[in-house]
DNA sequence: CCAAAAGTGTTGCTATTACACCCATGG
DNA sequence: CCATGGGTGTAATAGCAACACTTTTGG
């Protein structure tokens, strides 16, 4: 025994983020039991004994989301209030994960929400695909409070990292509208056409991130010079 | 029961910082048990029924360290390795506090070192008041990892949030050269003396976290206008 | 009077922004 | 042939870095 304490529970939460639509989207699922039953919530799952947090999230990504393969994880932050959880002692280990299509999720009991920024600090939620389309301002637990922090580190991270790129369906052929159009839907802000081809396609060459196909896209207009994702694992720190 | 499996301990381990003769510096402990008795290691406490992370960390300033009064805490991350403790599984929830002087802890048990930035991801620690003066460069559990991680840390807020400020012995009285000291023990990197008159202690004010109090500071050389820390809570979010 | 420490000005460079212009395709 | 989307150029501006010069003190 190393402490005479209680141990309390500790659990794994996920904010699985994508683009739908020009806008940025949470996947959540409707919790059925109580506390907080009927209301939206994060995905979770309790950690196992032989497994750390980053094992408990791919678990939870492949027996909950049914989602197989590689996808992008980073931890957001670690929530340990006494009382979030109002049956017991719960501490949950928030991460974000981050996913190209909605379509990749196929379970029924997933549901994605579009997020719309109105007033500073709060975010409005609106169902997609949904019959009712209906809007949700408060999800179960202190998932609110996770939600915002998580759009916050995405929207700064975007700038001096290459999360945006996992949010591309075709990491290996892509145009720059394709990539600005990620851009501005996770920023919620729009950005000069021109300036993010001749400037952010620059920088994220002059810094190995990506490199020109040779090859361009077809499509409405003036066909497009086509990129593909070189970077590794390896972060880019501007300057 | 909320879940069948064996729940894991929960620590928090904190990694307090100062910047002692020009450097960054941290407080370590040595440990007088095993696993890696007689090595460094961060402070730490498990976190209790009725406390929050945060709380456990209060606890642990007051207790271990004998610190009273405000310090300033922020979350670093938290570490699940399953066999990060050799004994047990035990998470740990990393923090990074912040104070202006090393003489504020004065408990025989927890000592200074100065870190050197040598290679890259790499440190060399250097015992101060040491009789010995010894370097150490390797702690035990997973230390290493999370102090790596908290340096850079604090040098990437150090631009766009106030932690400078929590350096500060006097926040009501400073000079711009005090707090330039403090800005390249932290960064590891010279930066030029009137640009950061002019630029920075000007951004400071603009967005309103510090004032000039009007009175001048003397000694050596011509006296230096005083500034004085209003900012608050809120971050500084550059631009 | 001189060294030390601090405030302020100048200059050039770089990055960012806004905008314009032209290009290549599909319908 | 024209709307649409994409590449590229230009000019103005803002920020940054290097450096020089001046100011005010203590010894």
């Amino acid at each position: 025994m190393l402490s005479e304490y209680k141990h309390p529970y500790v659990t794994v939460d996920l904010l699985l983020f994508s683009v739908i639509d020009g806008q940025l989207a949470i996947n959540l699922t409707v919790r059925d039991e109580e506390p907080f039953k009927d209301m939206y919530a994060l995905p979770g799952s309790f950690i196992r004994e032989n497994e750390s947090a980053e094992g408990a999230v791919e678990r939870l990504l492949s027996d909950k989301l049914e989602l197989s393969g590689q996808i992008y994880t980073e931890q957001l932050m670690t929530f340990s209030d006494v009382n979030r959880d109002p049956r017991e002692r719960v501490i949950s280990i928030a991460y974000i994960g981050i996913i190209p299509d909605k379509a990749m999720v196929n379970v029924p009991w997933m549901k994605w929400f579009t997020i719309q920024s109105s007033n500073v600090g709060s975010y409005k939620l609106c169902q997609v695909d949904g019959d009712e389309s209906f809007i949700c301002t408060c999800l179960g637990f202190d998932h609110d409070k996770m939600l915002e922090i998580a759009i916050d580190r995405l929207r700064g991270k975007i700038d001096y990292t290459d999360i945006i790129f996992k949010f591309l369906k075709d990491s290996k052929q892509f145009t720059a509208g394709t990539l600005r159009e990620i851009y501005q839907s996770v920023t919620g802000q729009e950005i000069n056409r021109g300036n993010f081809t001749k400037y952010q396609m620059n920088t994220y060459m002059e810094h190995g991130l990506i490199k020109k196909t040779g090859s361009i896209s077809i499509g409405r207009g003036r066909p497009a010079d086509t990129y593909s994702y070189i970077g590794g694992d390896r972060l880019w720190i501007k300057y």
